[in-house]
DNA sequence: CGGCATCCTCTTTGATACTG
DNA sequence: CAGTATCAAAGAGGATGCCG
């Protein structure tokens, strides 16, 4: 029947160890970034997108995190007729965070290749702290990228640079290939010519990539 | 004999994942605190800092970062003779992270006062980013905390404003009390009477509270 | 003492299977 | 689809022992 964890806490009265008494549990991290980057998700988008996470865990991950004020939950109302599970404004104030673990381990996504899993809504993280428009009065563009069966693309317009899901109409560039490869890219840790070497297919106008990588000639 | 743990992962190609991989296990992020807050540490001072961690878990934690790469191990030559754990520059980089985590801690530190318990060194993280010198150019001065047998105080100076252990020798002003009080002090939720009420005992210049904490004509 | 290693118990997790 | 149920394995917590 119903049980109720007894939430161990640190029992240190600094604010590091109360986050972590709330956000320290293993997988709950990795479920404010799906719900970050997805929006509101179903029980099973949320698992699509946590590859690897036991559904007991995930299940009761999520009752811990509605408990903690970290996540609602609603029960989608005549249409969908679903349970779906978001973020609380608490929740979303967890982005700083995200970016900030996020981007003390884009050292460790240089790898060749492990047997990592991926998908391909994790390219927000690069896109949103990483890439900016640098010619905002240019035309918009998109950048479509194919590294899972679920393509994604990026799309660059007026100064904002956004990953969308699904292919583009009509995309100025388009990658395909390892995930890591287009991440090398993106991160300007891999030149073009180094990319298509070690497999990256890329076709379309690479000037694109210019536009919103931070190049070498950043001098602000 | 020696043995080595099979280094669970979450197996995502994210970075988030990969930092979790190497952070996100129990007390790690917690001993990242006390070495960037205390500086290289003997194994008993972490010990210390860190109340509640079993000591064989205290270990096994520093052998695995050390293998990771986060603490390097240092021992000591002649004369302390004894051996110092502290942060790899790699480490080091792990500030944001901890600063990022505490600020989003910082609201879940106002509760009254429950019997977590507390180390005077963990104001640091309060002063270093919640507080800065208004008046660079006002001669320089120390605000001492006593919330611990440990006293500590606040040295401001020219601009600058850190923690240092011990007392002050001749100190501005001094607080007495529950570091709750202290802390709804510095971070401006609590007013000098308020905390005063509360049974924050507070003697000398009050000016220097001001000199320091955010005020409300904060309009920069 | 400082710096662990061992032993033991309890909780959390991971993998898989099953159900309304 | 949205979870529960079950069970084995791993990790956490606590006490104690060892060794320079």
């Amino acid at each position: 029947m119903g049980y109720s964890r007894a939430v161990r806490s640190y029992g240190q009265y600094c604010s590091v160890a109360k986050a972590l008494d709330i956000i320290g549990d293993r997988w709950t991290l990795l479920i404010v970034r799906e719900l970050l980057v997805q929006g509101p998700c179903r029980y099973t988008d949320l698992r699509n997108g946590l590859p690897g996470v036991a559904s007991n865990l995930l299940s009761s991950r999520l009752k811990e995190m509605e408990a903690s004020g970290l996540v609602v939950k609603q029960n989608a109302p005549a249409p969908v007729a679903t349970t779906l599970f978001s973020l609380s404004e608490r929740g979303r104030d967890l982005e700083p965070v995200l970016t900030a673990i996020g981007t003390w381990g884009l050292p460790m996504m240089t790898s060749p290749k492990s047997d990592d899993v991926f998908r391909s809504q994790w390219f927000t993280f690069v896109v949103t702290n990483y890439l900016h428009d640098r010619l905002e009065h240019e035309p918009a563009l998109d950048i479509e990228l194919r590294a899972t069966s679920d393509a994604v693309h990026i799309h660059v317009e007026h100064g904002s640079v956004v990953l969308c899901r699904g292919s583009a109409e009509d995309p100025t560039l388009t990658l395909s290939g390892e995930p890591s490869l287009m991440m090398g890219l993106l991160t300007n840790q891999l030149s073009l010519d180094d990319a298509r070497a070690l497999g990256l297919d890329i076709s379309g106008d690479t000037n694109a990539l210019k536009r919103i990588t931070a190049g070498d000639d950043e001098a602000d």
